[in-house]
DNA sequence: TGCCAGGCCGAAA
DNA sequence: TTTCGGCATGGC
Protein backbone atom coordinates (compact mmCIF):
# COMPACT_ATOMS: atom_id res chain seq x y z
CA UNK A 1 0.00 0.00 0.00
CA UNK A 2 0.80 3.68 -0.88
CA UNK A 3 0.42 4.63 2.48
CA UNK A 4 2.28 2.06 4.26
CA UNK A 5 5.26 2.62 1.93
CA UNK A 6 5.28 6.53 2.38
CA UNK A 7 5.75 6.41 5.82
CA UNK A 8 8.97 4.01 5.34
CA UNK A 9 12.01 5.04 7.51
CA UNK A 10 14.92 5.03 5.52
CA UNK A 11 18.60 5.48 6.83
CA UNK A 12 21.16 7.23 4.37
CA UNK A 13 24.72 6.47 5.04
CA UNK A 14 27.05 9.55 4.74
CA UNK A 15 30.51 9.44 5.52
CA UNK A 16 30.50 13.27 5.84
CA UNK A 17 29.94 15.74 8.03
CA UNK A 18 26.03 17.01 7.72
CA UNK A 19 24.26 19.39 9.25
CA UNK A 20 20.60 19.99 8.34
CA UNK A 21 20.33 22.96 10.76
CA UNK A 22 23.09 24.34 8.57
CA UNK A 23 21.26 23.29 5.39
CA UNK A 24 17.67 24.01 6.16
CA UNK A 25 18.37 27.65 7.62
CA UNK A 26 21.33 29.36 5.89
CA UNK A 27 18.65 31.19 3.37
CA UNK A 28 18.92 29.15 0.59
CA UNK A 29 15.65 27.55 1.08
CA UNK A 30 12.41 28.77 3.23
CA UNK A 31 10.04 25.88 3.46
CA UNK A 32 11.91 23.78 5.82
CA UNK A 33 11.07 23.54 9.50
CA UNK A 34 12.37 22.36 12.57
CA UNK A 35 9.55 19.20 14.24
CA UNK A 36 8.69 18.64 17.32
CA UNK A 37 9.00 14.84 16.62
CA UNK A 38 12.81 15.62 15.35
CA UNK A 39 14.69 17.36 12.64
CA UNK A 40 12.99 19.12 9.94
CA UNK A 41 9.71 18.57 7.85
CA UNK A 42 9.53 19.63 4.55
CA UNK A 43 8.63 19.05 0.53
CA UNK A 44 9.94 18.86 -2.37
CA UNK A 45 8.79 17.96 -6.22
CA UNK A 46 5.73 16.93 -4.46
CA UNK A 47 6.88 14.90 -1.92
CA UNK A 48 6.38 15.83 1.81
CA UNK A 49 9.00 14.47 4.57
CA UNK A 50 10.99 14.39 7.65
CA UNK A 51 14.66 13.99 7.53
CA UNK A 52 16.57 13.86 10.96
CA UNK A 53 20.06 12.37 12.54
CA UNK A 54 21.00 9.76 14.45
CA UNK A 55 23.94 8.97 15.30
CA UNK A 56 24.52 6.50 12.90
CA UNK A 57 23.56 8.53 10.08
CA UNK A 58 20.32 10.52 8.35
CA UNK A 59 16.93 9.10 8.34
CA UNK A 60 14.31 10.15 6.61
CA UNK A 61 10.46 8.68 5.51
CA UNK A 62 10.15 7.57 2.02
CA UNK A 63 10.55 4.77 -0.07
CA UNK A 64 13.99 3.49 -1.26
CA UNK A 65 12.53 4.32 -4.97
CA UNK A 66 12.05 7.94 -3.32
CA UNK A 67 15.31 8.06 -1.84
CA UNK A 68 17.44 7.49 -5.15
CA UNK A 69 15.03 9.65 -7.69
CA UNK A 70 14.34 12.52 -5.31
CA UNK A 71 15.98 12.55 -2.09
CA UNK A 72 19.64 11.53 -2.79
CA UNK A 73 20.02 14.14 -5.67
CA UNK A 74 18.29 16.70 -3.38
CA UNK A 75 20.71 16.63 -0.79
CA UNK A 76 23.47 16.77 -3.00
CA UNK A 77 24.98 13.75 -1.33
CA UNK A 78 27.59 12.92 -3.81
CA UNK A 79 29.42 15.79 -4.18
CA UNK A 80 32.48 15.92 -2.08
CA UNK A 81 31.76 18.97 0.23
CA UNK A 82 34.84 17.89 2.69
CA UNK A 83 37.23 18.48 -0.52
CA UNK A 84 35.59 21.30 -1.42
CA UNK A 85 35.57 23.38 1.36
CA UNK A 86 39.23 22.16 2.36
CA UNK A 87 40.02 24.31 -0.90
CA UNK A 88 38.04 27.31 -0.07
CA UNK A 89 40.24 27.84 3.37
CA UNK A 90 42.67 29.83 1.81
CA UNK A 91 42.85 32.22 4.61
CA UNK A 92 41.53 33.46 8.41
CA UNK A 93 38.25 34.73 7.08
CA UNK A 94 37.56 31.62 4.99
CA UNK A 95 38.75 29.01 7.25
CA UNK A 96 35.87 30.53 10.24
CA UNK A 97 33.06 30.73 7.40
CA UNK A 98 33.79 27.30 6.27
CA UNK A 99 33.93 26.20 9.70
CA UNK A 100 30.60 28.25 11.42
CA UNK A 101 28.84 26.40 8.34
CA UNK A 102 30.37 22.76 8.89
CA UNK A 103 28.06 20.59 6.93
CA UNK A 104 26.20 23.02 4.65
CA UNK A 105 25.06 21.68 1.20
CA UNK A 106 23.20 23.25 -2.08
CA UNK A 107 20.22 21.85 -2.04
CA UNK A 108 19.46 20.99 -5.72
CA UNK A 109 15.97 22.37 -5.42
CA UNK A 110 13.27 22.80 -8.07
CA UNK A 111 13.50 25.42 -10.76
CA UNK A 112 10.16 27.24 -10.35
CA UNK A 113 10.24 27.15 -6.68
CA UNK A 114 13.79 28.90 -6.09
CA UNK A 115 13.00 31.25 -8.89
CA UNK A 116 9.67 32.63 -6.62
CA UNK A 117 11.51 32.29 -3.45
CA UNK A 118 14.58 34.87 -4.39
CA UNK A 119 11.75 37.03 -6.31
CA UNK A 120 10.32 37.38 -3.09
CA UNK A 121 13.36 37.59 -1.21
CA UNK A 122 14.46 41.00 -2.49
CA UNK A 123 14.20 43.83 -0.15
CA UNK A 124 12.73 41.54 2.14
CA UNK A 125 13.87 39.35 5.69
CA UNK A 126 14.28 36.07 5.92
CA UNK A 127 11.24 35.68 8.54
CA UNK A 128 9.14 37.59 6.32
CA UNK A 129 10.03 35.65 3.07
CA UNK A 130 9.11 32.22 4.47
CA UNK A 131 5.71 33.73 5.85
CA UNK A 132 4.97 35.14 2.19
CA UNK A 133 5.73 31.49 0.83
CA UNK A 134 4.21 29.66 3.31
CA UNK A 135 0.51 31.67 2.70
CA UNK A 136 1.85 30.84 -1.43
CA UNK A 137 1.73 27.48 -0.04
CA UNK A 138 -1.10 27.33 1.82
CA UNK A 139 -3.42 29.06 -0.79
CA UNK A 140 -2.54 27.33 -4.32
CA UNK A 141 -0.58 24.58 -3.29
CA UNK A 142 -1.12 20.44 -3.48
CA UNK A 143 -1.96 19.48 0.40
CA UNK A 144 -0.26 16.65 1.62
CA UNK A 145 0.07 14.40 4.53
CA UNK A 146 2.98 13.86 6.99
CA UNK A 147 2.59 12.06 10.20
CA UNK A 148 -1.20 13.24 11.20
CA UNK A 149 -0.09 16.66 9.78
CA UNK A 150 -0.74 18.80 6.32
CA UNK A 151 2.00 20.28 4.28
CA UNK A 152 1.41 21.64 1.20
CA UNK A 153 3.37 21.37 -2.33
CA UNK A 154 4.73 24.36 -4.16
CA UNK A 155 2.13 25.86 -6.30
CA UNK A 156 3.09 25.01 -9.90
CA UNK A 157 3.87 27.74 -12.33
CA UNK A 158 0.12 27.10 -14.36
CA UNK A 159 -1.89 27.29 -11.64
CA UNK A 160 -0.31 30.41 -10.69
CA UNK A 161 -0.50 31.79 -14.04
CA UNK A 162 -4.15 31.29 -14.01
CA UNK A 163 -3.93 33.95 -10.88
CA UNK A 164 -4.88 37.41 -11.04
CA UNK A 165 -2.95 40.23 -8.65
CA UNK A 166 -5.70 40.58 -6.75
CA UNK A 167 -5.63 36.51 -5.87
CA UNK A 168 -2.32 37.01 -4.93
CA UNK A 169 -2.63 40.26 -2.36
CA UNK A 170 -3.15 38.34 0.60
CA UNK A 171 0.44 36.88 0.08
CA UNK A 172 1.23 40.53 1.27
CA UNK A 173 3.72 40.26 -0.97
CA UNK A 174 3.61 43.93 -2.45
CA UNK A 175 5.41 45.04 -5.56
CA UNK A 176 7.10 41.21 -6.14
CA UNK A 177 3.32 40.26 -6.33
CA UNK A 178 3.70 41.22 -10.05
CA UNK A 179 7.06 39.56 -10.64
CA UNK A 180 5.60 35.85 -9.61
CA UNK A 181 2.47 36.53 -11.75
CA UNK A 182 4.61 37.47 -15.03
CA UNK A 183 7.57 34.26 -14.24
CA UNK A 184 4.20 31.77 -13.74
CA UNK A 185 3.28 32.75 -17.21
CA UNK A 186 6.43 33.03 -18.54
CA UNK A 187 6.04 28.94 -17.71
CA UNK A 188 3.10 28.30 -18.51
CA UNK A 189 3.23 29.95 -21.86
CA UNK A 190 6.69 27.68 -22.64
CA UNK A 191 8.30 31.36 -23.20
CA UNK A 192 10.64 30.23 -20.16
CA UNK A 193 12.37 26.78 -20.23
CA UNK A 194 14.50 25.94 -17.02
CA UNK A 195 15.50 22.69 -18.76
CA UNK A 196 16.63 24.80 -22.00
CA UNK A 197 18.42 27.20 -19.37
CA UNK A 198 20.41 24.06 -17.62
CA UNK A 199 21.67 23.35 -20.53
CA UNK A 200 23.39 26.42 -20.71
CA UNK A 201 26.64 27.53 -20.10
CA UNK A 202 26.15 30.03 -16.90
CA UNK A 203 26.84 33.58 -18.48
CA UNK A 204 24.16 32.09 -20.57
CA UNK A 205 21.53 31.19 -18.86
CA UNK A 206 21.88 34.46 -16.31
CA UNK A 207 21.04 36.51 -19.49
CA UNK A 208 17.76 34.43 -19.90
CA UNK A 209 17.03 34.61 -16.76
CA UNK A 210 17.10 38.55 -16.22
CA UNK A 211 14.77 38.84 -19.18
CA UNK A 212 12.15 38.16 -16.65
CA UNK A 213 10.63 41.30 -14.96
CA UNK A 214 12.32 41.67 -11.43
CA UNK A 215 14.77 39.29 -11.86
CA UNK A 216 18.35 41.07 -11.68
CA UNK A 217 22.10 40.07 -10.74
CA UNK A 218 21.64 38.90 -7.38
CA UNK A 219 18.08 37.03 -8.43
CA UNK A 220 19.45 35.35 -11.37
CA UNK A 221 22.72 34.30 -9.17
CA UNK A 222 20.51 32.83 -6.82
CA UNK A 223 18.13 31.43 -9.45
CA UNK A 224 21.21 29.48 -10.92
CA UNK A 225 22.76 28.57 -7.65
CA UNK A 226 19.76 27.18 -5.79
CA UNK A 227 17.51 25.97 -8.81
CA UNK A 228 20.18 25.20 -11.43
CA UNK A 229 22.67 23.67 -9.66
CA UNK A 230 24.78 26.12 -11.10
CA UNK A 231 27.74 26.14 -8.49
CA UNK A 232 30.26 28.80 -10.10
CA UNK A 233 26.96 31.20 -10.14
CA UNK A 234 27.66 33.70 -7.19
CA UNK A 235 25.15 35.99 -5.96
CA UNK A 236 26.82 39.47 -4.61
CA UNK A 237 25.22 40.13 -1.64
CA UNK A 238 24.94 43.58 -0.68
CA UNK A 239 27.19 43.10 2.80
CA UNK A 240 29.76 41.55 0.19
CA UNK A 241 29.48 44.63 -2.41
CA UNK A 242 30.16 46.53 0.91
CA UNK A 243 32.77 44.94 3.05
CA UNK A 244 34.12 42.16 0.11
CA UNK A 245 37.09 43.88 -0.30
CA UNK A 246 37.50 43.90 3.71
CA UNK A 247 37.38 40.12 4.58
CA UNK A 248 36.15 38.54 2.00
CA UNK A 249 38.21 36.95 -1.03
CA UNK A 250 37.29 37.57 -4.83
CA UNK A 251 34.70 35.05 -5.50
CA UNK A 252 35.34 34.74 -8.78
CA UNK A 253 39.03 33.40 -7.53
CA UNK A 254 36.77 29.68 -6.09
CA UNK A 255 35.92 29.11 -10.20
CA UNK A 256 33.60 26.45 -10.24
CA UNK A 257 32.72 26.80 -6.96
CA UNK A 258 32.14 30.00 -6.39
CA UNK A 259 28.22 30.05 -5.59
CA UNK A 260 29.16 27.60 -2.51
CA UNK A 261 31.67 29.61 -1.30
CA UNK A 262 29.89 32.95 -1.51
CA UNK A 263 27.18 30.94 0.52
CA UNK A 264 29.46 29.65 3.59
CA UNK A 265 30.29 34.12 3.48
CA UNK A 266 26.72 34.67 3.62
CA UNK A 267 25.62 32.46 6.13
CA UNK A 268 28.89 33.13 8.12
CA UNK A 269 28.31 37.24 7.76
CA UNK A 270 24.73 36.72 8.52
CA UNK A 271 24.94 34.39 11.68
CA UNK A 272 27.86 36.56 13.19
CA UNK A 273 26.44 40.08 12.34
CA UNK A 274 29.71 40.59 10.95
CA UNK A 275 30.12 44.35 10.27
CA UNK A 276 32.11 46.32 8.37
CA UNK A 277 35.24 48.53 9.84
C1' DT B 1 9.70 55.78 15.32
C1' DG B 2 13.06 54.72 12.26
C1' DC B 3 15.99 51.44 10.17
C1' DC B 4 16.56 47.47 7.69
C1' DA B 5 15.78 43.38 4.79
C1' DG B 6 19.54 37.61 0.11
C1' DG B 7 16.98 44.25 -4.93
C1' DC B 8 15.17 45.91 -9.18
C1' DC B 9 13.96 49.53 -12.38
C1' DG B 10 14.05 53.73 -14.86
C1' DA B 11 15.77 58.28 -15.03
C1' DA B 12 19.28 61.56 -14.34
C1' DA B 13 23.99 62.85 -13.88
C1' DT C 1 28.91 54.15 -16.41
C1' DT C 2 27.47 55.18 -11.79
C1' DT C 3 24.06 57.10 -8.70
C1' DC C 4 19.57 57.81 -6.86
C1' DG C 5 14.60 57.72 -5.67
C1' DG C 6 10.63 54.87 -5.65
C1' DC C 7 8.63 50.70 -4.89
C1' DA C 8 5.26 47.52 -0.52
C1' DT C 9 5.64 45.37 3.70
C1' DG C 10 6.52 44.25 8.31
C1' DG C 11 10.27 42.53 11.77
C1' DC C 12 13.02 44.51 15.11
Amino acid sequence: MEQILRNDTIRIDTNETISLKHIFECGQCFRWKPSPKGGYVGVAFGQATRLWQQEDGLYLLATPQQVKEIWHPYLDLDRDYTALTQAFCTGEFMEKAVAYGRGLRILQQEPWEALVSFLVSQCNNIPRICSILDTFCKLFGQPLELEGDVLYAFPTPQRVAMLSLEDLAPLRAGYRAKYILSAAQAVAREQLDFEGLRGMNTPEARQGIMELQGVGRKVADCFLLFGLGKMDAFPVDTWMKKAGAHYAPDLASFGPYAGLAQQYIFYYARGTKLKMD
